[in-house]
DNA sequence: TGAATGTATACTAAGTTTGTAAACGAAAGG
DNA sequence: CCTTTCGTTTACAAACTTAGTATACATTCA
């Protein structure tokens, strides 16, 4: 029932950028956040291909926020991570329920998901902008 | 974020016996649920540590539940299988921040904390007496 | 007393997470 | 144009967690 640390790190770093407001060099994000170069650089790499972050190249090359930061949300950074937000298995694409026959027909699933969405909901309605003094 | 297995399958099991209003043999349960005999009694025994369930020790032995099924709730068996809820490695008992010193002055903290505490309490007010038909 | 049941501890296999390593690709600037 | 600086990609491995099993033991009741 936990965001991985790599998500977790994921928050940090996005809100590091958030505050930074310009190009940062993924050394820069490594040595301010704690997180270290290489892992820095691999969930730096998830969270450009779900666009919220972009890249550049070169010798003064560095990261930055895709968007402004009140339209990045926790949950999407934690998506971005750890894959969608599921509280329990059955509520995945992958799941196949050895309960009932049609998975749509199970209670317990119904009510897994309405929590669940309120949990999605209220992670994606907290954004980054809320966190930058 | 997912609960674990277990945790669903304890759900199962706790339903199950709410159906049953009588004692019921592990080998029992464990045919009905699905889930396999050795690992239902391990189940058991921690819902037994939980005082959501009692055993009978003996020939004609089994398990029952310990409180009426309107008195048992979601999270109250979650928590007797996987341990506390918390949605971030920094809301339990062991973590030891590496962000700011004193860990009560972390925003992402707090805010952490307000979603685990709205999600645990959504798991708590579900009780199984509405899964009995 | 012994068959049927639950209890307790410890172990193991499989899967996931948390990193690390190495080789490659692209762009800025001299 | 070519070197330096930085980002990209793939693969690997150690550590931890989960899921399930095995073994030995204790209790009850006929």
């Amino acid at each position: 029932m936990r965001i991985t640390h790599e998500a977790d790190y994921a928050i940090r770093v996005a809100h590091y950028l958030a505050c930074a407001n310009d190009k940062v060099s993924a050394k820069q994000i490594s040595e301010s956040t704690g997180v270290t170069l290489r892992f820095a650089l691999k969930i730096l790499r998830k969270l450009i291909q779900a666009d919220l972050v972009k890249s550049f190249k070169g010798v003064s090359g560095g990261y930055m926020l895709n968007r402004s930061s009140s339209d990045i949300s926790f949950g999407e950074i934690i998506e971005a991570i750890d894959g969608p937000i599921a509280i329990n298995h059955c509520l995945t694409a992958e799941f196949d329920c050895t309960r009932v026959a049609q998975k749509s027909q199970c209670d317990f699933r119904r009510m897994f998901a309405a929590i669940n969405k309120q949990l999605r909901d209220e992670l994606y309605s907290i954004t980054l902008d809320k966190f930058v003094s």
